[in-house]
RNA sequence: GGUGGCGUAGCCAAGUGGUAAGGCCAGAGUCUGCAAAACUCUCAUUCGUCGGUUCGAUUCCGACCGCCACCUCCA
């Protein structure tokens, strides 16, 4: 059985095919740059870095491209509000982003495109759509002619009547159809603008992303990842758009993500109930994060709670405990020495294979993660059934476990502690060491040597030394 | 008004036409001089309500109740 994804566009789980064989395509909706993101932006960057590394793992060949939308009307309002240039805004923030997603684990993509850096792209599509009589000019703006595009709603499922029969349809008098769409904005005053044949204006924001996912992955993409809210009308008219003008199918897999909820209701920017990722990041690291936003599928919504990075904690806890017993066994053990074959090992063998096989099914089911991390888990047990009488299995068994499990986790990207540096390590250490400092002060004073010598001497051996003077003991890394 | 989704133990959350993964919490235990930590075990005869289809439904169908989202910028 292959991977399958859900399409939005079908509405079904179908199974993957690439346009090329052995690579993917895929193009990720990204950040509108007015301010930091927030842990519901990142549920979706982060979907999008584990189906990216899945895929690697599967081994295709990603191209991973990302917009960065750097002019738009909350840029420019925030800007004025900041009193600095809406360039100055959006050059702060998308180096924010990257900070932000890069603490989190996930790598950039291949390309960031920006949509200031693309304008010549877009006046050429823009043009073309005039050519083809789906964009029509007024008073230096220009409009998409929805009605030019046959399948225009396909992805959405909105019909014209529908949409009319809104009442939140703001009515444009300029507009031949309320349903019309900005390809280009004739600048205001104040406004930051490019030169059109049009007149000075700039571009309206879905034609960046057809424009810039066509220039960097070609005229037909593999996967098209966003928000769920990105669906209508954004996505819907990056089909118009890119579609109408080459003919060809845009998206052939279409991916939306499921809203991150805060007590409730969708943690939103304009709701001003969200939580930046970056102070998440300070109060806990990356892996909790990720944990949680990965424990449950990436197209239900996932209600944040309080606690809810604490539970995840005590989970990575639990993950981190059993790889670090297996590092160790893996590390110092020699595995030519204990060669059993007893029902224990036997036993431990067949759940691995069963979790590596689980594992696969649940990622090749529309990434689902959540049952992925089940497997882990499951695991996880059962290793530590066996770590309470580790005479019974053997070394070469307990590394396979320790491989698989590591390597499942790096996939989700939950477990990373041959990543971390050694300035964490120094943090983990140094309450420990007091603590040995302390006992061994106590030893001391009761001239236990025994004990005393005893922690000098361990200590010695990991290259920890021990110095004793008149006014207490101290240690460093040697 | 239109469209889509959800409702599974104290909490979070997978999943399936054949009788419920996993995590957290809690309880019991192992270990320990005592704690802590760690580990082990236990923890839903039941999947919003009511009907229907079926040998059998939590899973399919219908109705109802409750919640959420999109239709306006939002991942």
């Amino acid at each position: 059985m292959g991977l399958r994804i859900y399409n939005s566009l079908s509405r079904e789980l179908e199974e993957f095919t690439p346009l090329k064989d052995g690579h993917v395509s895929i193009y990720s909706c990204g950040p509108t740059v007015y301010d930091y993101i927030h842990i519901g932006n990142a549920r979706t960057a982060l979907v999008t870095d584990i189906i990216r590394r899945y895929f690697e793992y599967r081994g295709y060949n990603v191209k991973l491209v990302q917009n960065i939308t750097d002019v738009d009307d909350k840029i420019i309002a925030r800007a004025n509000a900041n009193g600095i240039s809406p360039s100055q805004l959006a050059h702060a923030n998308s180096q924010a982003y990257f900070d932000d997603t890069q603490r989190l684990g996930i790598q950039p993509a291949d390309v960031h495109p920006r949509a200031t850096e693309h304008i010549p792209e877009m006046i050429e599509l823009i043009q073309t759509l005039i050519q083809k009589d789906a964009a029509y000019v007024v008073d230096g703006s220009v409009y998409y002619r929805v009605n030019a595009f046959k399948e225009y709603g396909k992805l959405s499922r909105r019909k014209p009547e529908d949409l009319l029969a809104g009442a939140r349809v703001e009515v444009d008098e300029r507009k031949e159809d309320p349903r019309d769409f900005d390809l280009w904005k004739a600048a205001k005053p104040g406004e930051p603008y490019w030169k059109s044949p049009w007149g000075n204006g700039r571009p309206g924001w879905h034609i960046e992303c057809s424009s810039m996912a066509m220039k960097h992955l070609g005229e037909t993409i593999d996967i098209h990842i966003g928000g769920e809210d990105l669906l209508f009308p954004h996505h819907e008219n990056e089909i118009a758009q890119s579609e109408l003008a080459t003919g060809c199918t845009f998206a052939r897999y279409w991916v939306h993500i499921a809203f991150l909820k805060i007590d409730g209701s969708r943690m939103g920017k304009s709701e001003k109930n969200f939580i930046f990722l970056r102070d998440a990041l300070d109060k806990h690291p990356a892996e909790v994060i990720r944990h949680f936003l990965i424990s449950a599928h990436y197209r239900h919504p996932l209600d944040y709670a309080s606690d809810s990075l604490h539970t995840s904690e005590s989970a990575i806890k639990r993950l981190t405990n059993c790889l670090q017993a297996l590092k160790k066994i893996a590390e110092t053990a020699d595995s030519t020495q204990n060669q059993k074959s007893s029902d224990e090992d036997k036993c431990l063998m067949a759940a691995i294979q069963t979790m590596q096989t689980r594992f696969a099914e649940a990622m090749d089911t529309d990434f689902n993660t959540a049952q992925a991390m089940g497997t882990i888990f499951s695991l996880i047990t059962q290793v530590n059934k066996s770590l309470m009488d580790p005479t019974e299995v053997s070394i070469k068994t307990l590394k396979k476990a320790y491989n698989v499990i590591r390597e499942t986790s790096q996939i989700l990207g939950i477990y990373s502690m041959d990543e971390k540096n050694v300035e964490d390590t120094f943090t983990y250490l140094k309450p420990l060491l007091e603590l040995l400092l302390e006992i061994r002060q106590d030893a001391r004073n009761k001239k236990d040597w025994d004990t005393s010598d005893r922690i000098r001497d361990r200590l010695k051996q990991i290259n920890i030394e021990i110095q004793d003077s008149h006014d207490g003991s101290t240690w460093k890394l040697l």
